[in-house]
DNA sequence: GACTCGTGGAG
DNA sequence: TCTCCAAGAGT
């Protein structure tokens, strides 16, 4: 028996049963791959269910707004997800006449459909024969073949993808593709694999030299670096600033508290007489400060320490600069925000009198 | 090709 | 606390 045939015998056998495995339909398969490009199922679950509710069709998809899109996809991360997963439905809906492109080629052009995900629709739902390397793949092959060559060096891909290309069962694509990644995810697990339970154990070089905990082989990543972000809570009739973020940079499109990064963290005496701070607010008098929140918040390529400030003042807070827009409090859960933000309203909501 | 884009669970 | 890392993609 060749190798695919066990896997998949194995996979027929113990698959778990999850929602997107039970339609051929490109559009919820498409949404099930984008919403869990680096994340774990238990967390991509319910976003997926919410979306499949709400959005039936790649048109409703496409003629929901912008805003609408991101409060539903708040907390998942990688928010550019969301916003290329509109932008394509749209492009689908305007120039593929609302048909759900159907080759690897095609998908491919597609904003937010890179190798990973074009060869998974295009197997999944077309039963084309396009093997699927993904973190699970780039671990069973590299012990079952003992490759030293690491997986995110671009020579690695080269060489994973070709491999998982040669060992794919042409007749059965679909399958094949989900039974290697689930053996990856279920038996084949990055930490303490559960070798007894593998039907491919006698196939794998790794566990025949004993070596498995040596793959896969991948280049070491910087650590993350600090930054310190000064957040502004300005409350006046029950009302508060906020503004969306448009760099490409963290959480674009998501809505935050004015605010301004610094070197370090910076008391409340202090932070009046800040040139960062001046230009947002200009000189005003009688303005008082009141540090009243802090989060350490753990990013994969950077450590926030954010600091909560709340604004208050007897005179009129200066307009502030282009793109802040005033907002009602309990407006507030309305906007997309980040996890950080989130917190921070959180607390509010705990140290309120309403 | 290196870097960046989030979040939360696990060890 | 610290590190890894999960159905990757865009720049």
């Amino acid at each position: 028996m060749t190798l695919s045939k066990h896997i998949i015998n194995w996979y027929i056998k113990h698959k778990r049963d999850l929602p997107w495995r039970h339609t051929n339909n490109p559009y919820f398969i498409w949404l099930s791959e984008i919403i869990l490009q680096q994340t774990r199922v238990e967390q991509g679950m319910p976003y997926y269910l919410k979306f499949t509710n709400k959005y039936k069709t790649v048109k409703q998809l496409a003629l929901a707004k912008d805003d609408d899109v991101m409060k539903m996809w708040q907390g998942l991360g990688y928010y550019n997800r969301a916003a290329n997963m509109l932008n394509t439905a749209r492009i689908i809906m305007k120039e593929h006449k609302g048909v759900f492109p159907k080759t690897y080629e095609n998908l491919l052009k597609l904003k937010g459909i890179g190798p990973y995900t074009a060869a998974a629709i295009s197997s999944f739902a077309f039963n084309e024969a396009q093997a699927v390397v993904d973190g699970n793949v780039y671990r069973v092959l590299s012990r079952i073949f003992c490759i030293d060559e690491p997986i995110n060096s671009s020579v690695g891909k080269k060489i994973f993808a070709q491999l998982a290309q040669e060992i794919l069962d042409d007749k059965l694509p679909a399958l094949h593709n989900q039974a290697l990644m689930e053996l990856g995810a279920m038996v084949c697990k990055p930490r303490s694999p559960i070798c007894g339970e593998c039907p491919v154990r006698l196939e794998c070089m790794a566990f025949a030299k004993k070596t498995i905990s040596n793959y896969p082989v991948k280049i070491k990543k910087n650590k993350p670096q600090d930054r310190f972000v000064n957040y502004f809570f300005i409350e006046q009739k029950n009302k508060t600033f906020i503004a969306q973020r448009t760099e490409n940079a963290i959480w674009k499109g998501l809505y935050e508290l004015p605010n301004f990064e610094s070197e370090k963290t910076i008391e409340s005496e202090k932070i009046i007489n800040q040139k960062k701070f001046i230009s947002l607010f200009g000189n005003m008098e009688e303005l008082n400060v009141e540090k009243i929140f802090f989060e350490k918040h753990q990013l994969t390529h950077q450590t926030i320490y954010a600091n909560f400030f709340k604004l208050t003042s007897p005179q009129k807070i200066k307009p502030l600069p282009d793109g802040f827009i005033q907002v009602r409090l309990i407006e507030l859960k309305k906007y997309a925000v980040s996890r950080l933000f989130d917190k921070f309203l959180n607390y509010l909501n705990l140290h309120s009198n309403l």
